[in-house]
DNA sequence: TTGACAAATGACTCGTTGGTCATTATTATA
DNA sequence: TATAATAATGACCAACGAGTCATTTGTCAA
């Protein structure tokens, strides 16, 4: 477990630099000072360590984003406050901003591609309800522009401070970008992405999770959890998905439990939207 | 040369499809009908053909839109012009774009990335000239998010209509993002990028083209041409260079005639920017 | 100390692919 | 037609790198 965590770490520092096809597994394991067979105790293959890199951190950063965002009351801080979030969440993983940012059109592999994806359409969606929440039906004929407009910022903006060494005022940052989208937000007329264009580009629907992929996911990672606070909540937050028995406020008690723990902040996301908090 | 184009043509499609790395020599070849012996009369390697693609595109592109943009009088248009003739272009020469947007961020081979650095540079100053253009002194402090801000939503919209296959709207397209970027322009007040970290990322200066450089780039042209008008106009042009002897509307009469021949765009770019035209 | 089990090693296999070159086909010239 | 020059071919080579597996090393309970 501690030798995945090493592999992935290392590699990361590696695909970040090189990009992944370029990485050989022979550099990462020297770099861990591992063997090459090493690395295949811990990974199927080359492909699935890459898979389990984008999973871990899109995880971390969305499920952080997600939960920042609903618990603040004030719509006046929300926007500055998820620029914020979100822009410091690649300056923190800036190695893992890198290999995302590059590796966006890997055509080969086709988990890849259905994993990029995924992630793309949830980080739509977030935004998405961020603009309602704050705008409403006012926005309502140029919200999908709306979302493309907020996708551009993210992207130009980060790559500038990704890969040119500079120094990184996230709160100008994060100020400059609201305006910039409150301006759009109240002022545009003439969308380009009308509801039709969204709807066929939704294709490949995202999937709600259903109560028994819940139960599957917490018993995966209670077999991978240490006895803890943490293996305990989760525990009690399976028999509630079985017979809900605890008032809401024990539930979200269990829930911040398990928030902080890097392995749980997937799950936790999850049962947050099913519980929709 | 017919074989040189053939190459070219056929590995684009299948680079956009597979991307650069996946699609081997060999697959190249065979879709061209030819041997793999005869790839390697046109092209010294594999990394050579897409450099030469990217160049072929980029020269093609880049000097039609700064023509597009030198031949407009009304201020009203620009922008829009601008953005039409911009899409349109990614839109007619789709396979590129995939391609350039898919690789852009090879690590690898140096040069690649030189050169890619290059025509961004290049891209950006054309976003700068428009905006210093179009909005004179006003937007001084707010033009290199402007940059950016356009630079956001030429990759985010363009990418919408290149990956999934729906409908374009070229007018509705360029119209919402005149809009968006007039507002942004006439109201923004909080910039992100200062004068000073704007040079910070310029460090790989653009150099500007040399008299002897041009005559270098003539000569070739004019070596790979058949007798024709352009050819005679060429030479002509590198007279001139040498020693100035005609008056300007003869200069720009050559030009002319030079402009519209594929092989020359790139020269007779380069020489409206030596006349500043 | 021993022996059973698990963890780790790295030499090796094997498929792939960019690039070469001796040979053959084609065209131009005398 | 003969000869030279040029174009084209594709079998072959060498390098590389992902993944395997027989063997060694380490651990721990009896």
């Amino acid at each position: 477990m501690i030798k995945k965590q090493l592999i992935m770490e290392k590699a990361l520092e590696l695909f970040a630099k090189q990009g992944f096809a370029t990485t050989t597994v022979q550099q990462i394991t020297d770099y861990c000072g591992i063997s090459k067979g090493a690395f295949y105790l811990s990974f199927k293959s080359k492909d699935e360590l890459i898979l389990a890199l984008i999973d871990h951190f899109m995880i971390q950063i969305t499920s952080n984003i997600d939960y920042i965002v609903n618990n603040i009351d004030d719509d006046a801080e929300l926007l500055y406050t998820f620029y914020y979030a979100m822009f410091e969440s690649f300056h923190k993983h800036s190695d893992f901003a890198k290999l995302f940012i590059k590796e966006q059109s890997h055509t080969f592999n086709e988990e890849f591609i259905v994993k990029m994806q995924y992630y793309d359409k949830l980080s739509e969606r977030m935004f998405l309800s961020l603009i309602e929440r704050l705008y409403g039906e006012t926005v309502n004929r140029i919200k999908y522009d709306l979302i493309y407009c907020i996708k551009g910022f993210m992207n130009t903006y980060s790559s500038l401070f990704l890969f040119y060494n500079v120094p990184l005022d996230l709160k100008v940052l994060a100020q400059s970008l609201v305006e910039k989208t409150n301006l759009l937000a109240r002022q545009m007329t003439v969308p380009f992405i009308s509801p039709e264009l969204w709807q066929l580009m939704e294709q490949p629907l995202l999937g709600e999770v259903t109560k028994e992929q819940l139960r599957n996911f917490i018993d995966q990672k209670v077999d991978e959890l240490e006895e803890s606070v943490e293996k305990e909540s989760l525990l009690l937050l399976k028999e509630q998905l079985i017979a809900s028995t605890y008032p809401q406020a024990v539930v979200r008690g269990l829930l911040e439990n398990v928030r902080n723990h890097p392995e749980c902040k997937w799950i936790s996301y999850l049962l947050r939207r099913y519980y929709q908090f």
